[in-house]
DNA sequence: TCCACTTGTTCTATATTCCCGAACTATTGA
DNA sequence: TCAATAGTTCGGGAATATAGAACAAGTGGA
């Protein structure tokens, strides 16, 4: 298993993190980091009742996210802890993430009315 | 030819407009038309000096542009006229828009130094 | 120590999407 | 009517995404 990689302050590019967001279910997982102030296991967003997704497919959208800078992984024993890079990414981009997570949940909202 | 497809604005995605932007020709079509405040031509970005875009592709990113709601197009003859949404989708999403094309912007100032 | 179990990654095949040249449509102006 | 211009559509090869299967690595109990 090779060494997770995620890329400093400075190589993170817009590009990047507006395309790990375009994903309903990468920006999920993105949103739920970021309002939980602490840290996840993959799995944790695998058996969320509705969506079945494969592990395998999970582990890539883990994977863009990682290297697109919005979240940061550590191994911890069998598991990875996953937690938001946001707080990181606001002291660069202001608040772009912000605006654009709330824009998204804000969408929910409106879907479920 | 079939008709132009504009969505209408409860009709726009953040998902949709996330993907316009993450890719760097669409997004600098999209800033570029944000920042003229009046129509452009699709032929206006092909002979951009560095960058040789074949008029086909052109075509496609244009048409994800309006599909996504970040543009306008209207047939004036033989040629579209385009201009941008972003007046309309900030009254929708605040400041988001301007947010992503801020840190565009920003981003290719550090390039150049 | 051994082994079953859990979490996540890698491999591989299929499916989907993207890119770009070529052919095409539609409009204008000579 | 015909050539020129501006975009669109089509088709095939390249690149990407998805998901099942095999694999790797750590944990805990017998």
């Amino acid at each position: 298993m090779r060494p997770l990689y995620h890329p400093a302050l400075e190589d993170i590019t817009v590009q990047g993190l507006l395309y790990a967001m375009s994903d309903p279910i990468r920006v999920r997982i993105c949103a739920e980091l970021a309002q939980a102030e602490g840290t996840m296991n993959c799995a944790a967003f695998l058996p969320n009742g509705k969506t079945k997704i494969p592990k395998s497919t999970l582990s890539q959208h883990f994977k863009i996210l990682r290297e697109a800078g919005l979240i940061r992984s550590e191994r911890k024993g069998v598991e990875l802890k996953n937690s938001s890079r946001c707080p990181e990414l606001r002291k660069k981009y202001g608040p772009m993430l912000t605006e654009i997570l709330q824009a998204y949940a804000n969408e929910g909202k409106e879907s479920k009315r």
